[in-house]
DNA sequence: TTGTACGCGTTATCAT
DNA sequence: ATGATAACGCGTACAA
């Protein structure tokens, strides 16, 4: 007879005959109730197939222990080892992830971002999309004080955590590089420069340069959505150039428009990194398959997605009305690997 | 002064002096209320700053409009695939995602199931890990009828729906693809037979040896996880083994450990194809970019993803106590590229 | 240590 | 077309 009403811990009362506040205290493990009666408590539940309703308990209780995570793509090596971490992090505290992808949408974000509050998510984990240009839509989180953690792609909040790498940093040290091996027309394929890991990236390239005393040629910098397609255009862009214009190196944002570039290079008879050096950005698995190998910008997106959620549930148990607004930097390295090796190679 | 209490359907009702009800049917544009009203209430809404509670929606309604996705890992190209075709799917429909993963882990998999069926998801998408024995932990989904879509790695269970590829169909091709070639020691790189997919790989292999009167050969076949580390080892195995005992080809039952075995192969001096052709499964990037690119058999996981959503939500709007077991199988191709092409090559 | 009683915010039912 | 009321399953203040 498949009576088809749930399971409640009213259920579980009545056959034990104690009160359903006693179940509930039972359930959770309240030392106040007896260990006896907890345990045959919890016997009763599993020999009644109890389940726990989630939702109901969330209704009285105000939190849901779910996270949002509201990501522009889900599809990136970057992207997915950013949500393994969190993955990993919010299980480990008994938090679940509830996931959405904006697809580079501004409108999208703001959709998903209202469903995410709507469903009430103890806290929001975002990178911001390709053209988000202000952050009105997570309003609703700040004003009920529900704490957004912005990360790689962020927007200065003064009541929300950051998490990102240096930029900055990393881009000149990569300029940097190039330039010690002895190039000097250094191509930049940036991304838009709304947000600030293409800005930053940019900044950094462009100081380099500075610092070195070189020029900053306005047709060495293409901006574009960095993908296989926009790799294979900057090839083009390139191979039409005069050769005397053309760069002796090309700096990526990301490692897959660095690879597609490279690939079509070659396939037009470029050597690289003789004719052209190359690096690009992220340590993608494919850097290192590429032949010769990219050097590139490592940092963990599993560490990002770790960092980001553990700081989310620090804030969520402890006082989230009084916690510090703080950006956290985290470490990336240079890779530096066969296609920027310019001088090296040409030795042999 | 903060008030913080949530706005309800009942402090809309208040300020517009109608009933809770009508406030909650003009919410969800019931036609049965008067447009002018619908309007009314629209613009209370907005005015109040209501946000709609999901959970206290569900509690009534009993359904939550949430799907459960538990998967191995997140952080494979493949997978992330098939959860970005799943969330679109989902969003299109006014779902959302709740994702777990078990890390290969079966107790972890038990325990996910166990909180997605808490969360009362609506139905629940599962591809099973590494070592899972059993379905036992879904058996509270079975008993409530919810729905359960196995995707890529599947257990045959006659209430539920399976999606998957044709992979004995797909191994076949391929093998027979290197036999052609004129292969004739194939090696097979594969994993857990306990998992469908690389069962049936490993009997499409078998099959298409036997009917091209080929021996299986015991030294030929490996099994491991498939990954970078378990490529590199199959290389060292083939290096390890007396020249003329080494295999002509190598077929990989994913793309990671056929690219890093090939890797590790061409450092030591081996050519590809000419020495040992490679193929491998899943049409990853890095089979792209590999040199010489990769034989392999592309499916997508974007598709296999949208059509288990797809299904699930079709049960899901239909009379879900009927819905017809089936299982899906989806297209895959045969991808061919230089890896494989033993004789080809060779004629230049 | 346990029980009583109420409320969380919404929707379904029945009535008007 | 709209209203009154109960109920979803749980947690907790207060009482015992």
């Amino acid at each position: 007879m498949p009576e088809n009403r749930e399971v409640t811990i009213y259920d579980i009362a009545k056959h034990l005959n104690i009160s359903a506040a006693t179940v509930s205290r039972g359930l959770k493990n309240n030392p106040m109730i007896n260990k006896n009666t907890r345990k045959k408590i919890a016997d009763a539940a599993k020999q009644l197939g109890y389940q726990s309703n989630t939702f109901a308990s969330s209704l009285r209780s105000k939190h849901t222990h779910t996270l949002g995570v509201l990501v522009p793509r889900l599809n990136s090596y970057f992207m997915s080892s950013v949500l393994a971490g969190m993955e990993n992090a919010a299980n480990r505290h008994g938090y679940n992830l509830i996931i959405a992808q904006s697809l580079e949408d501004a409108e999208k974000e703001k959709l998903n971002a209202e469903t995410m509050f709507n469903k009430r998510v103890d806290g929001l984990l975002i990178s911001l999309s390709y053209n988000t240009q202000h952050i009105n839509h997570l309003e609703p989180f700040f004003k009920r004080k529900i704490p957004v953690v912005f990360f790689d792609r962020v927007y200065p909040h003064n009541e929300s955590t950051s998490i990102v790498i240096n930029n900055y940093g990393a881009a000149y040290n990569i300029t940097q590089h190039l330039i010690e091996q002895g190039c000097r027309r250094i191509m930049h394929l940036g991304g838009n420069v709304l947000r600030n890991v293409y800005k930053d990236r940019l900044d950094g390239y462009r100081q380099a340069l500075n610092d070195n005393r070189l020029p900053v040629i306005q047709q060495l910098y293409l901006t574009s959505n960095l993908s296989e397609q926009a790799g294979i255009e900057a090839a083009r862009y390139i191979l039409d150039m005069a050769p005397d214009d053309r760069p002796d190196a090309v700096f990526s944002a990301n490692d897959t428009a660095a690879v597609y570039c490279m690939l079509t290079l070659k396939a037009a008879g470029i050597r690289i990194p003789e004719d052209i050096a190359f690096a690009g950005f992220n340590n993608d698995p494919i850097s290192k398959v590429i032949e010769p190998n990219l050097t590139t910008v490592d940092y963990s997106g599993d560490t990002v997605g770790n960092t980001a959620v553990t700081n989310l549930i620090n804030h969520l148990k402890g006082d989230s009305n009084l916690y510090i607004t703080n950006s956290i930097t985290l470490r990336s390295d240079l890779v530096i690997r066969a296609s920027s090796l310019k001088k090296q190679i040409a030795r042999n």
